[in-house]
DNA sequence: GTCGCGACACCAATCGTTTTGGACTCGTAT
DNA sequence: ATACGAGTCCAAAACGATTGGTGTCGCGAC
């Protein structure tokens, strides 16, 4: 690819100007700036001499001096509570590969759901100048307006919104997955559908769909067949155990999330029932895990994904301009995906 | 946290320069930026002064025009196949933890191991002017060493190293850890260990690993035992299959990655035999996944957190100038983490 | 003839910092 | 008195691109 000759002239210390470029060209660094941009004309044989000399010296253009005078960074940010959540990665590669076709780089964040970090993190992107923000991060709704919306950088909210005219939003409807895997358990004819929520102020919609659903199909609440979990594997296993120790047993179960489910699972299997003859399942979010566990869980599709694919083009349309008027909202379906456990 | 007449000054449009705040002051920029960086002395009084209209004017300087100058943009790549791979997840947060006590931040670029995006993502993380790069992609082998070390821009590459002399390289004993994971099978009183490799021309160390193990404990090398993966679960289901259709069906088998053992225990499954007691288990890589299987699994640590951490450490001793020394070679221990399938 | 206009190239200002190289003022030791 | 160093501060030159304004040339229209 690179003559060795090249090397020589390119390599050693600093990296080669616009300048030089020009010089060698006999042109001036604002005409080898135009047939780069192609923003102005430029005649078809300086075009050629330029192009050579680019080629011959191994220019490549100085993006921090470009993004300070032309102030844009072609980066955005995504602010996330933890890389390591597979639904946060999933959701980082779906914006990743939608701002890439743009030209957009992915710069990320992990703020551990703290509120100071995220707000330092905010103000460290903002610092450097990125040209937009998905904040996924939990604390989103609680902040003062001054954001970044405010600084007019553009920003899009996954799962809580900002309270800011301008930003958009792109989220899920939990409560009608949620009534949608309540239904199919009662349509494959259980009677006794426990759920197991979140923990307290979390994920209300989902219990929301759950009651939904029994009030559709004309199943009375019973409050003893709604226990808290609190998002975790082992929070889904204890909260199993105590709808089991009921004298009358779940025969099926709503789990707020997967990790809830598989705990669940976890439990079923301490009492040496079987799943789904003894008690169903169906979780939420289909995780990887969910067709890694045995029997596969039943569970109502997050698209991670295209969240964060969607999210990337909201933030893009806004970042070329091609968008300015008020927040959007986009809410994404989240399909039941029946596998073993319902 | 900021005034509400604070956002009515800073606010609007641009952002305040070092100028601005300068003049309220009644300073020079230089002065300004002199409290800012501390790296000549300035006078008590007009520190306060200055620190006051800073305060007063919600400056935040521009980074990017500083990057510009100081050639130097506080910000690391890390270019790996697929966020989504959790191992790479877990290897870019260990990254993102070590740099972000230096006050670095992390930029991602999946490159899906195809050669072309990995050097395309390499040109534009290096005109982003990143000041250093952790290459967790595969092809990182045969490459031209014209690559970002030539720039002058730190590298460490985990797995695999460049052929450079400045590169750091961090990477985990496999032929070590595959060794303790088949002498582990035959401490067990298996007497046909069988291993289900990776794809051709890749983990070749960790074959290595098995045959040694095979040897040191005297037991003869039976070439039918050893099957190739693809990395997959289908594939260690494929291969499983295998194994078993053999007339002397092995009684143990070492998997080259969690995934292809997760696949040999669907195939255990369908043949319904029981883990460990018919066939012991032993993978590699720990995933979050081995734990969720039942029974869990058995399995090689690879210590994805350590791996990132300590590649971050090793980048940011060079950014900072505190190494400039040739390329140094950390292997991380893989230790063998017992669980349920040997 | 000259006016207008399109094509082409360049000059100089600009983006917002950091970083020399002085300059100016006091003390204080020579 | 002179010299000198420490303490303060500033003016101006980078850093490497983009861009608004100018200028030149050639040519067809009036």
């Amino acid at each position: 690819m690179s003559q060795p000759g090249i090397q020589e002239l390119a390599g050693d210390r600093s990296r080669v100007t616009i300048a030089q470029v020009a010089s060698l060209a006999g042109v001036s660094p604002t005409t080898v700036s135009h047939v780069l941009s192609g923003k102005r004309m430029v005649g078809a044989a300086t075009k050629g001499t330029v192009e050579e000399a680019i080629r011959q010296l191994g220019y490549r253009p100085n993006n921090v001096a470009r993004n300070l005078r032309t102030r844009r960074s072609r980066m955005v940010a995504v602010v996330v509570p933890d890389i390591t959540n597979p639904f946060y990665s999933v959701l980082t590669r779906g914006l990743a590969d939608a701002v890439d076709g743009s030209g957009y780089g992915t710069y990320v964040c992990n703020t551990d759901g703290l509120p100071d970090r995220e707000d330092s993190f905010l103000e460290d992107v903002l610092d450097r100048g990125v040209d937009g923000i998905v904040m996924a991060s939990v604390n989103v709704t609680d902040r003062t307006d001054a954001g970044p919306a405010g600084l007019g950088t553009p920003v899009v909210c996954v799962g809580g919104a900002f309270d800011h005219p301008q930003v958009d939003l792109v989220t899920v409807d939990d409560e009608v997955g949620s009534r949608a895997a309540t239904l199919h358990l009662i349509g494959r004819g259980r009677h006794r559908v426990a759920m197991i929520q979140g923990p307290p102020e979390s994920g209300t919609a989902r219990d929301e769909g759950y009651c939904v659903a029994l009030a559709e199909s004309g199943t009375t609440f019973d409050p003893q067949l709604m226990v808290r979990g609190d998002w975790t594997r082992k929070g889904g296993h204890r909260a199993m155990h105590a709808l089991m120790a009921l004298t009358e047993r779940p025969d099926a179960v709503f789990c707020a999330n997967d990790l809830t489910a598989i705990g669940a699972m976890d439990a079923i299997r301490d009492l040496n029932l079987a799943i789904p003859d003894d008690v169903a399942l169906v979780g939420f979010d289909d995780v990887d895990a969910a067709t890694i566990v045995t029997p596969a869980l039943t569970t109502v599709r997050n698209p991670a994904y295209d969240t964060g694919s969607t999210a990337g083009q909201m933030l893009v349309s806004r970042m070329l301009g091609r968008y300015t008027d008020v927040g959007r909202t986009v809410v994404l379906p989240c399909p039941l995906v029946e596998r073993q456990t319902a």
